[in-house]
DNA sequence: TTAAATTTATTAATTAATTCACAAATACAT
DNA sequence: ATGTATTTGTGAATTAATTAATAAATTTAA
């Protein structure tokens, strides 16, 4: 059985809002609920849960410890997931930072760049960072996701990392790329976010 | 017409693809080519490229640059938004800088944060910094979007945007909030995009 | 222990989004 | 000029996603 791709985009709400509620001290939750909490409409959230399994207790509701236990494996939220970041600048440095704040989506194992002297040498960065030209010897085992935060140049690096056998890219730039058969991907654009809030702000306004 | 929620997040793509082409130096694009390039069916695009008017022409196809006008002009992509910056941290500056290379989606006007003076002698900050306290005061006029990069208490400064007038929010906290009636905002949660792409990735592997 | 009140899980209905199919318009070759 | 090859724009058809309706299971109160 295959989930659909609007579910999947869902799957990391509840569990943020889940862990929010557990952090509170809450131990059940209702569809109704959540659904308040995260706006999103109950019979949909029910619906979303579902197609992982009965998870829920009808006149009760969800236990939410059960429910983040299984939104983490099936996230493969649990610190398993290695991970590799291509381009340690400003933002990736951000992004390196941001990650030992909050292991919650595995862990970055190390970086490439172009400048791996000068980036090794800042405090900020926390994992080793190779030379991008040598990213097929020094690429740890069993990473099937990077991170792609280069000004330029993504074209070449994707289809370097496709032969390496990384499986899924999360993409922070603004480049252009052909993903090769095979692979996938997200991109985490906050231009085009802006850019669609500023259509819609203004659409608000006519 | 109302402009459906698929097509609106589809635009920035399109003007992204379209911005590469017109830099490689083409004038015209068909819908089935662009199509290849974007990954999205031509019929969907043409279907889209519809809703704002009569752009393309039969048996020729699409001018490049009036496309790229008429999507800038749409999309508010023409350094006229003026945003704030709330919260100056790693991912703030990050952002600042970034916002600096590329002026595609309006400008950061100014930035809050709870220590003004520290973020004012950052030399990498290159907007004025006010402290937090003051939004009301100094919140420049016809700011309608702020994005928003704090660790926390994001609640407390959304209800304080929504009365200051601002109508919309790029999210990049991770923490949850109640969207007041009537703002609408767009979440870049990497850690979500990451958990996305772990779960199809290992969803692959069965 | 029993009955009323909840709440999930799921089938059916509805709504939203995508794709098909083709008429209308234009370009281009001859 | 004329005819053929393209390519858009758009109703109609299809597919995907959401919501409604309700049966089945559980809790809770008396």
């Amino acid at each position: 059985m295959t989930i659909s791709k609007a579910t999947l985009k869902r799957y990391p709400v509840y569990l943020k809002a889940l862990r929010k509620l557990a952090n509170e001290g809450k131990k059940r939750v209702m569809s109704s609920e959540l659904a308040d909490y995260v706006g999103i409409k109950s019979t949909t959230i029910r619906r979303d849960f579902s197609l992982l399994g009965q998870l829920g207790k009808q006149g009760y509701g969800y236990d939410i410890d059960t429910l983040i236990d299984i939104f983490q494996k099936e996230l493969g939220d649990n610190y398993e997931e290695k991970m590799v970041l291509i381009g340690v600048g400003r933002l990736g440095t951000a992004i390196l930072n941001y990650n030992n704040w909050n292991h919650v989506a595995g862990e970055i194992v190390c970086a490439f760049d172009i400048q791996p002297e000068k980036r090794n040498s800042e405090p900020k960065v926390n994992v080793p960072v190779y030379h991008i030209s040598q990213m097929k010897e020094k690429m740890p085992e069993n990473v099937q996701i990077a991170i792609l935060c280069i000004p330029s140049g993504a074209q070449e690096i994707v289809d370097e990392l496709h032969e390496i056998g990384v499986k899924g890219i999360v993409n922070f730039t603004r480049e252009y790329f052909v993903l090769p058969e095979g692979m996938i991907k997200r991109d985490v654009d906050f231009v085009a976010a802006i850019q669609e809030l500023v259509f819609e702000v203004n659409s608000m306004n006519k």
